[in-house]
DNA sequence: CCTTTTACAAACCGACTGTCGGTCTACGAA
DNA sequence: TTCGTAGACCGACAGTCGGTTTGTAAAAGG
């Protein structure tokens, strides 16, 4: 059980680069498994086969997305001085990694809608917001009955800063910003 | 031209309203144009001579939404003492509006992937961004250079709570912890 | 009175998602 | 080596849905 394990392994790899590539071009609604398809030369009982439909087909996009995202946000933080710090880098490489088209429209966009919030949520809660939740816990500047929800306010935050970005805004102006609002949520007096 | 052009504004409104309910409750994807005719009992071509389309209706529904939520705001915020208060007043009621499902489901949710995040934006730029950004304005807390994008995340914190009061989080609670969040974003030292 | 416009109806079209019976082939046991 | 099984894959088909087109009745307007 080798050859027959790596084929599937294989297809269900293809199939899932082609459609994270149509997902983040045409957006969920506009892109249709014919065309998934087409452009993989596969057959409709073969996807179906690996996968249960078109919204387990995104599903899985999205969580190879955000597996990504994540492996590089830990990356990049690795090594930084303080928790502040580390806050601030993890901030500001997700920020940049937003701007890409692709997790812009997966992750940002069309996920909530197609998975339901709180499918979304849920997932969410094992990447991003996990991380953000824990790092914001370790600068000590949340009180614990608020930690929860004001990491949830500062993701949402970030996320439409990303956003901004994405559209076009100016990337340095942006990060300014976030700079400022995450000093002034920061601060303890 | 006033029979007809009651009739028609009578028909528009009632398709409103049903679709309305069906998208909130179903979401846009699994609501069907099929059911809002048969709830209506209105006929394809009627419906299609009102809106050009499934998603024109969806934007109707958006606006008509929004307007009312707006208005509710406005209504509220009306009579505050400071630039301070009419802030916390404006955002405590929209944090309890959008615990309506069909707040919720439709303006948070469905509408960004549906009309596209920029004409989802261009929309809020005219009811709950607008209001935000000038009350924020006003309380001259912020500079300039940041007020669009403070606004912005603000925004986006504020509506991420309101997600988690709806999904059953305890009001007293999140409002708290919104207040904090506002206090130390207000904070000028 | 006659033309235009508007509200509505119903048949129809193309595209799409998901299902189902079936084929082929690698694999492991006899 | 043989043979049964399971997983990868195929393609036709059914059902649904969004949108179009053609047609009708009646109100509006000159």
């Amino acid at each position: 059980m080798n050859l027959k394990a790596e084929r599937g392994a294989a297809t269900r790899e293809r199939v899932l680069t082609i459609a994270t590539r149509l997902f983040a071009e045409r957006g969920y609604d506009d892109t249709s498994i014919e065309t998934v398809l087409q452009e993989s030369g596969l057959s409709r009982g073969a996807l179906y086969h690996h996968y249960a439909g078109k919204e387990a087909l995104f599903e899985a996009v999205l969580e190879a997305t955000e597996a990504g995202v994540g492996a590089k946000i830990v990356q990049a933080v690795r090594g930084a001085g303080s928790p502040e710090a580390a806050l601030r880098i993890g901030i500001r490489t997700w920020i940049r990694l937003a701007g890409d088209p692709v997790i812009k429209r997966i992750v940002l966009i069309d996920a909530p809608a197609v998975l339901g919030w709180e499918r979304w949520r849920a997932l969410e809660e094992r990447y991003s917001f996990g991380m953000l939740k824990s790092a914001l816990d370790a600068t000590g500047t949340v009180p614990a009955a608020y930690l929860d929800l004001h990491a949830h306010m500062l993701l949402a935050a970030i996320n439409e800063s990303a956003l901004l970005v994405a559209r076009g805004g100016d990337h340095a102006t942006v990060e300014a910003a976030v700079e400022e609002f995450l000093r002034r949520l920061l601060r303890t007096d």
